[in-house]
DNA sequence: TCTGGGGTCCTAGGACCC
DNA sequence: TCTGGGGTCCTAGGACCC
């Protein structure tokens, strides 16, 4: 059996765990750069003001109606109270991965709690609230796919308060009736338009499809959906499990850039972000690219220019992909146009382990400068130290006009009781 | 006044080579 | 004269997820 553990409106629980006085209240979290709204709670929902992804400006109004409090995103705060949501989840299973800052998978693999699968899924619900203060929803079930719709249906179909677990034939039917279909794992608008043109409308007449003519029509990962809505594990631990093939680091500048070396030091950073994801999953890049871009919304038309760039030798070192984004620059940097965005893509990775030095060719060996600055970011925090070239001035810095206190993470945010 | 997230995977199509 | 194959690499964009 598998479940699936995942916060109930992660970011906007995180705000209301040391502000009681917004706990009553809608609240509404915006992406970086204030952007859009990414999170909402179940206040704000039910007023119809918590649209996801909805550009922020063009719902001011109707939130300020709303009385919404409104909030920039504090990824200090979530990140850290995301550890202790996993550190007292993963207790609860022989196996766990992290799937994203508020998703875990648990993989019991033959084990079965004494207690029963109920007792148990509500036991992890009920430590996280009383230890971290986070509302979650378990869903537990026979493939991932399964413990995600129970997922779904613990926060979302009536009855289930927090926690469903499919085990059984009615409880699997009657899950996936009332489900849409975009709500399942791996299917999203455009294959639910398309699976209504062979009149499929719901999860459950998805799960009765046959699988070859899924796979003819669609994919391999829609035949293997339908496989696992029956019961049938398709995607295994390893799947799931499964080190990244392309790592990006990405942002939007808080102010836009028309400056060279401006542009020239949000690139290295990224470099920065992303050569240290790499490393933690001990992968070596053989490609990089570079890119920027202005604002597609931008009048004077879009601009985009990339760099792909291979390396001699694969690597996992920062400073290596720096120096092919200083490079980058030159040619990515056009004088007027007003960046807005760019970033850094390691792709091509393969298994640092599996990699076979070449014995002619001489190169220097950074790692242990590699792993030095990454046990000094883990301990201190990101950013802590980082390749001069990145700058120490964050002239393009988010906005984050609306943000609450890191009352987790810093010193002189942690929260005081007046007697 | 202006404002529009970030990440991963996959594929189509063009350029180029043999 | 015109047409023909197959592979690799790069780029752009679509689809999906949170």
């Amino acid at each position: 059996m598998y479940a699936l553990c995942d916060a109930n409106s992660m970011y906007a629980s995180c705000e209301k765990i040391f502000d009681p006085a917004i706990r009553d209240k809608p609240v509404v979290v915006l992406t970086n750069n204030d952007g859009c709204i990414c999170a909402a709670c179940h206040i704000a929902k039910r007023l119809g003001v918590g649209k996801k992804f909805i550009p922020y400006f063009q719902v001011k109004d109707d939130l300020e109606k709303a009385g919404a409090v409104i909030r920039s995103s504090n990824y200090e705060l979530y990140a850290d109270i995301s550890q202790r949501m996993m550190d007292t989840c993963s207790r609860f299973a022989p196996n766990s991965h992290i799937y994203s800052i508020d998703e875990i998978f648990h993989n019991y693999d033959g084990w079965e709690p004494p207690e029963g699968w109920f007792q148990h899924a509500r036991a992890i619900r009920r430590a996280v609230w009383t230890e971290v203060r986070l509302p979650i929803g378990v869903g537990v079930g026979p493939t991932p796919t399964l413990a995600k719709a129970a997922n779904h249906a613990s926060k979302r179909i009536a009855g289930y308060r927090g926690v469903a677990v499919i085990d059984n034939e009615q409880t699997r039917q009657h899950i996936l009736q009332n489900m849409e279909l975009t709500d399942i794992w791996g299917i999203g608008s455009r294959l639910a338009q398309r699976l209504q043109g062979l009149n499929i409308y719901t999860p459950w007449q998805l799960a009765h499809a046959n699988p070859s003519l899924i796979r003819k029509q669609f994919s391999v990962l829609v035949e293997s959906t339908v496989y696992e809505l029956q019961g049938v594990v398709k995607l295994t631990w390893d799947d799931v499990k499964a080190p990244k093939k392309e790592i990006y680091s990405t942002r939007s500048f808080g102010q836009r850039i028309l400056e060279k070396n401006l542009l020239c030091q949000a690139l290295i950073q990224h470099a920065g972000i992303a050569a240290a994801k790499l490393r933690r999953q001990n992968s070596l890049a053989c490609v990089a690219v570079i890119f920027a871009t202005n604002s597609p919304h931008d009048a004077q038309g879009y601009y985009r220019k990339s760099i792909t760039h291979r390396f001699a030798i694969p690597t996992q070192d920062t400073t290596v992909i720096a120096n092919i984004c200083r490079q980058a620059v030159e040619q990515i940097f056009r004088k007027g146009v007003s960046f807005y965005r760019c970033g850094v893509g390691l792709i091509d990775l393969c298994d640092k382990a599996m990699f076979q030095q070449d014995f002619f060719t001489q190169f220097t060996d950074n790692s242990n400068l590699m792993a030095c600055m990454d046990a000094i970011n883990m301990r201190y925090g990101r950013n802590t130290v980082h390749v001069a070239s990145q700058g120490f001035q964050q002239k393009f810095a988010m906005r984050r006009e609306f943000l609450s206190p890191q009352y987790t993470t810093r010193l002189s945010d942690i929260p005081r009781i007046q007697c």
